[in-house]
Parts: C-alpha cells; sequence; structure tokens
DNA sequence: GCCGTTTTCGGCCCGACTGTTTTCAGTCG
C-alpha cells in the first residue's frame, strides 16, 4: 500500500497555493487535480508550527522527494525524521529551543535546521519550490498498483502524464506502450491498475478485515494437504486498518500445486490477480464470508456484527505457500512490520547469520544460496520463540512488531504481559434510549450481565447535543429519573444477591472553550463524568495548541473522570482534531498523582479505536489509567470492546493499566460511591 | 539525509516477481 493514505491529504491543508495547473504537453491531457501545500504559520508563537503539522510535513516531503526522482536513502531520511517525530515525547518547542533537536535518533543537521525554521519563524526553507516542482497528480499516480515513482516520472517528462486522468487517456492512446522499457503489458496493466484503484481504493478497519481473514483462513485450513494456516500481515498485528490480507500456509512440497488448485476455486474469489507455485493473490468479496466456519476463532455475537458491517466491501488476499519446516520464518517475515522486520535482520547480521522467509542462515554455510536453495542451511526453529531466541530475544507478540522499543524490551526480558479480553469485567461509557441508543437500560444490562460483567456504566449524552436540530441529549431535568430507574435496579440485584450494578454517569460534552455542559450540581450527583468533544467543526478550525489549553481546562474540572474518544476520529472518515495528546496525558498524570481520578477512553468502536495505540503507553508511563468503552448504542455494541483489547495490547498495555479490569465493588471505591 | 568502538566517507534490509530485456530496472512487501 502507498503510504500517505488520506491522511495528510485531509490534515486541512487547502490546496489554493503553490501548484502549477498543469504545463502543455504532447498530447494535452491536462486535468486539474488537488494537491498538497504547506501549512501556513500561526499567527502567534513561536512555535509557528505545531508538531503534527511538522510530521505532516516531513512525510510529505519524503513523496515529493520520491517523485523528483532523489536519492532512495535521501526520501527514507524524511519518512525516518517524520517517525521520529510523531513519536517523541517531549514538546516540541522545548526541544528545538534547547538546541536539542540533533539529538533524536533520525534527525541530523540538515532536517533539524529545517524545522527548527518551520518552528520557531514559520517558514520551510527551500520547499515551496520541491512542493511547487511536483505535480500534485503524481501524487495520486504512484497509488496505482504496480507504478512506481520511477516510472511516473518518466511517463510525466516524455507525455506530460500529471494525473491518474491523463494516464488513462494515454494508456487509451497507445502512447504509453512505445517508451523505452514500457511495453504492451506495462500499458495494459496501468489501465487494470487504474480500473483497481477505483473499484477497491483504500484499506479496510479492522473488523472487516479480520472477518474476511478469519473466513479465508478457516477454508484454507480446511483443505486438503494443508498442515497450517495463519494469518499474518497487518490483521495479525492488529493495526486499525487493514491494506490486504497475509496467509501463510503450510503443506509438502508435492501438495503445492492441488493446494493452489484447491485455494482458486474458493467461492468468494472476485479476481485471481496473479498465481504462482507459491504464492497466489486475490480479491476476495462477500461469497467469502458465508458459511466459512470461523466458530473456533472468535464470539459468535462479534461475527454476527462483523458481518453486517462488512456490507459491499472487497479486499485483497495473499497467500503463500511453503513447506512444513519453512512455515514459521514465513509466517513472521510477513507478519511484519518492516520496520520489525529490519531490526530483526540487522539483529542476525551481528551475529553472522542472514534472516529472511526462508530461514535463518549462518552467512558462511548458506553462502551464495538464495531462496528456498538455502532452505536447506537454516537453523531449525519449530516456532516463532525459535526464531527469536536463537537472535537473543523473548518472543514479541504480534500486536508489538511496529519498532516502537519491543526488541529492546525483548532483548532484557522486560515485554509486557499483555492484557487478554476476558480480564474485561464491565465498561462506563455506553447509551440507551434516553438519548441515541437503541436498548432499555434493562436490556444493556441483561446483555452486559450475560457477558459476564461485574457492571454497566451507563453515559448518555449531555443536554447540549443535537443533531440536525433535534435534541439527542437528555435535559438537566431528565437526569434524577434515570437516577432513579438505576435505583431501583441496583436494588433489585443487591436484594437477589447479584454481583451485578449499573453506573449512573453522563458523556457530557466538552464546550468549545473547556467547559463542561450541564449546571455543576448536576454533574455532581453522577458516578462518572465521561468528557467528549462533539463540535468537531469548531475544534477542528483551530490549532493544536488552543485545542490542548481546551481540553486540559476541562480535565481540571473536578468532576471530570474519563476522557472520551480524545480526538474524535472517524477511521477513514474524517481526522480528528489537532491536539497535543502527550501534554494532556502528563496534565491527567500530575492530576492523579494528587488523589483524583482521570482515565482515558480507547472507544473500542472499530469506526473509532480512539485513543491511538501509538499514544497508550505514554499514558501508562504517566500514570493515567485506561478505560477500554464500547461506547455501546446498542446491546450487541458491547461486544466492540474486544477491538479496544486489541487497541490496549498493541499500545503495550497489561491488566493493571486498565481502569475496567478492576471488580464492581473495587470499582465503586475508585468512583467513591 | 543520517550515521559511526571500521566516524567525516561510504554505507544504508532483502528477496521475489514482472516485464523488459539478453543482464536488468522497477515495484512490492
Amino acid at each position: 500500500m502507498f503510504p500517505i493514505g488520506c491522511a495528510f491529504v485531509s490534515l486541512g491543508f487547502n490546496a489554493a497555493d503553490g501548484h502549477p495547473q498543469g504545463l502543455s504537453t504532447p498530447v494535452g491531457y491536462m486535468v486539474k487535480v488537488k494537491g498538497w501545500s504547506l501549512p501556513r504559520p500561526r499567527s502567534t508563537g513561536p512555535p509557528f508550527q505545531t508538531k503534527s503539522s511538522v510530521v505532516a510535513v516531513m512525510e510529505q516531503v519524503g513523496v515529493l522527494l520520491e517523485l523528483d526522482g532523489a536519492n532512495v536513502f535521501r526520501v527514507r531520511a524524511y519518512q525516518n525524521a517524520s517517525r521520529a517525530l510523531a513519536s517523541m515525547e517531549e514538546d516540541l518547542l522545548s526541544v528545538v529551543q534547547d538546541g536539542r533537536l540533533v539529538e533524536v535518533k533520525g534527525i541530523g543537521k540538515g532536517i533539524s535546521g529545517l524545522v527548527t525554521e518551520a518552528v520557531m519563524e514559520g517558514t520551510w526553507g527551500d520547499l515551496p519550490q520541491l512542493y511547487a516542482k511536483i505535480p500534485p497528480g503524481l501524487i495520486e499516480i504512484v497509488g496505482i498498483p504496480g507504478l512506481g515513482p520511477k516510472r511516473a516520472r518518466v511517463m510525466y517528462e516524455e507525455l506530460g502524464v500529471d494525473s491518474v486522468e491523463s494516464l488513462k487517456i494515454a494508456c487509451e492512446m497507445g502512447h504509453v506502450a512505445p517508451l523505452s522499457g514500457f511495453g504492451e503489458k506495462s500499458q495494459q496493466k496501468y489501465l487494470e491498475g487504474i480500473e483497481l484503484l477505483r473499484r477497491y481504493q483504500g484499506r479496510s478497519r479492522m473488523d472487516v478485515g479480520l472477518m474476511f481473514g478469519r473466513a479465508l483462513e478457516a477454508r484454507v485450513a480446511a483443505i486438503p494437504g494443508v498442515s497450517r494456516a495463519q494469518l499474518a500481515g497487518s490483521a495479525r498485528r492488529r493495526r486499525e486498518t487493514i491494506g490486504d490480507l497475509d496467509i501463510v500456509v503450510a503443506a509438502e512440497p508435492a501438495d503445492h500445486e492441488a493446494v493452489v488448485k484447491a485455494i482458486l476455486s474458493l467461492p468468494g474469489i472476485a479476481e485471481v490477480k496473479g498465481s504462482g507455485e507459491s504464492k497466489v493473490s486475490l480479491i476476495l468479496e462477500q461469497d467469502m464470508l458465508s458459511g466459512a466456519d470461523t466458530s473456533g476463532s472468535i464470539d459468535a455475537k462479534l461475527a454476527e456484527s462483523m458481518m453486517e458491517r462488512s456490507g459491499d466491501a472487497t479486499i485483497d488476499a495473499q497467500v503463500r505457500i511453503v513447506p512444513p519446516a519453512t512455515f514459521p520464518f514465513t509466517l513472521a517475515y510477513f507478519t511484519g512490520s518492516k520496520e520489525h522486520n529490519i531490526r530483526m535482520r540487522q539483529l542476525a547480521i551481528d551475529r553472522g547469520l542472514r534472516l529472511n522467509e526462508f530461514g535463518l542462515f549462518s552467512e558462511k554455510e548458506a553462502g551464495d544460496a538464495i531462496g528456498m536453495e538455502a532452505a536447506k542451511y537454516t537453523l531449525e526453529c519449530a516456532d516463532e520463540k525459535d526464531i527469536y531466541r536463537h537472535l537473543g530475544l523473548d518472543w514479541v507478540p504480534p500486536e508489538m512488531r511496529e519498532d516502537t522499543g519491543e526488541i529492546e524490551a525483548a532483548q532484557s526480558s522486560s515485554l509486557p504481559n499483555l492484557i487478554q479480553p476476558e480480564q474485561i469485567r464491565g465498561a462506563l461509557h455506553n447509551h440507551t434510549v434516553a438519548s441515541d441508543g437503541v436498548n432499555t437500560l434493562e436490556e444493556m444490562a441483561a446483555a452486559a450481565q450475560e457477558l459476564g460483567w461485574e457492571y454497566l456504566g451507563i453515559a448518555d449524552h449531555s443536554e447540549i447535543l443535537n443533531i440536525g436540530g433535534r435534541q439527542i441529549g437528555i435535559p438537566a431535568d431528565g437526569i434524577p429519573v434515570q437516577a432513579e430507574m438505576i435505583r431501583a435496579l441496583n436494588e433489585s440485584w443487591a436484594d437477589s444477591g447479584d454481583d451485578f450494578r449499573i453506573f449512573h454517569g453522563s458523556e457530557c460534552d466538552i464546550l468549545v472553550d473547556g467547559g463542561l455542559d450541564y449546571p455543576d450540581k448536576t454533574r455532581q450527583s453522577m458516578s462518572h463524568i465521561v468528557g467528549s468533544v462533539h463540535a468537531l467543526g469548531s475544534w477542528r478550525n483551530r490549532d493544536e495548541i488552543e485545542n490542548t489549553e481546551a481540553l486540559i481546562r476541562a480535565i481540571e474540572n473536578p468532576t471530570f473522570t474519563i476522557l472520551g474518544h480524545p480526538t474524535g476520529r472517524i477511521l477513514q472518515g474524517r481526522e480528528g482534531f489537532p491536539v497535543d495528546m502527550h501534554a494532556v496525558l502528563r496534565r491527567m498524570g500530575e492530576l492523579n498523582s494528587e488523589g483524583e481520578l482521570k482515565a482515558v477512553e480507547i472507544n473500542a468502536s472499530p469506526y473509532r479505536l480512539d485513543l491511538d495505540w501509538r499514544l497508550c503507553n505514554y499514558a501508562k508511563q504517566q500514570g493515567v489509567p485506561v478505560c477500554i468503552n464500547p461506547d455501546a448504542h446498542g446491546t450487541e455494541g458491547l461486544a466492540d470492546v474486544w477491538y479496544g483489547v486489541q487497541i490496549a495490547r498493541k499500545g503495550w498495555l497489561e491488566a493493571a493499566d486498565v481502569l475496567n479490569t478492576k471488580t464492581g465493588s473495587e470499582m465503586e471505591d475508585l468512583l467513591g460511591l
């Protein structure tokens, strides 16, 4: 997958300035395309540019340089710098002012100078020229499968192709094939690629990707001759969105041909993109899902709601077939991430070894042998654990393989003991018919009890929330009514000796100035306040610094308990508002150390998964408990908590770091009831 | 562009596949 996605396009940069709208060309198929531009400086500062702006620009520069034909290592340097800055926990302004930017690994003299200028003065050095030089349409062109920056550049220079539309016309007119190094097949492939891009654009949410992944895994595992089949790739790493599926299959070489044939005849294959002895490349559609036996791997209710949400989605899948002895190496290799694999290979090199998808070899013994030829020289590894052990590491859970410190932790045997879904005992942010839910208090409670939970936190919307003029939230005078209903229910469970209770909270709107909805007295009467931003428009029109200040003001309110869906993002739908979440979490940590309870939510809806996993470990370090909430608007939504647990695991969290692993009575104490 | 108990240059992870070539460049994961 092309790395830019929509994340940076939709950060709010306008396309008004800078880009030439097309040069005149030999064939004259110019089309206007919206592109990138450098963010304007803030009116007050420093910082005149915020960290999120700098991170986005570094990523874009990587892409633009690639299209400009720059040295690949220079391109990588900008990609690395973007990553390094994104994961830097400290305040960017202080680091810049102290001159400590060059101490960050991956940032040297050049990029440090550029970032310093951006932060202190708001300008971007020579970058305006780069942005002006690259036609915006080229960015979209390299999203076409099988077409990269080099070829895109040649077609731009030779034919003036500067957009997907103009590429399509050029191919149809037969102008691409005669270019040196191209040919008929390339031209045809690009036309098909354009069609693919239109039909199957983008990544899938985790729930949709896993649904397809599990179905394919189960179907392939059932094929005669297959001894193992396992989902790898970003699905196994539980990324919030999944580009394409990777399935690794173990079978004896003599059976490979028959196994490939059986895979190609599975139901639900929209298209076969390629097929060889060891690899099949497919596009899957809905029929893959119906009737596949995934019962062993997932809760039935969750599977049902996954089905409903998958809509008419399709997804790409790659199946790799290897001999059983090679399986662990291939599984590890295709699980990734790329960054994790690079570190693993480096560790192998340090030991005079070579690691790839076929094995772990002594450089001396394997010599020039490559691929399956070299496999006979490999050190034997029965499973992934053995591979890690040979490199001096504890086995790293797949969710953690992102090169965010897991290699070092595995070297020193200090990997966390990750939370499991069964350790969740309740959740604190759920809705009923009193606001925009579809089930009653009683129905929600019954569903929670069925999950084995000890408590259910109800947090319906607060008064101010209305959608299209229709009031959604509960007016302040409706709160005592709901309180009385909950009191009666709690009493009945206590009387019958059930270890179950409802906590009466509110999902209270955080107002634009950082105030909270409802009078103080109303909030004080409730067991917990989930503070959430809903007026996204206003927050997205402000910058990071103003939003951070407002959010901190809200958190400091004594009635505030949990920060709900912290950035308001909808995966693949809209970006969240800009905010320095590190600063917010630091402030929450301070308040916790003063004896208050301030938690941050992982909103477990697969549409949100917000708090982002990249920030979980920082929350933990700051002493901020995480609450994994399904934000259920109906009984079936409660099971979504499973996705939140996956994200918590990805974020290195243990059971003790998660608020809702506490028992019912522990939670009563924590909430001061 | 970054990095360095082989530090101011010369490396930077590695292999398969594809289509174009006839020994290789580009792309992908």
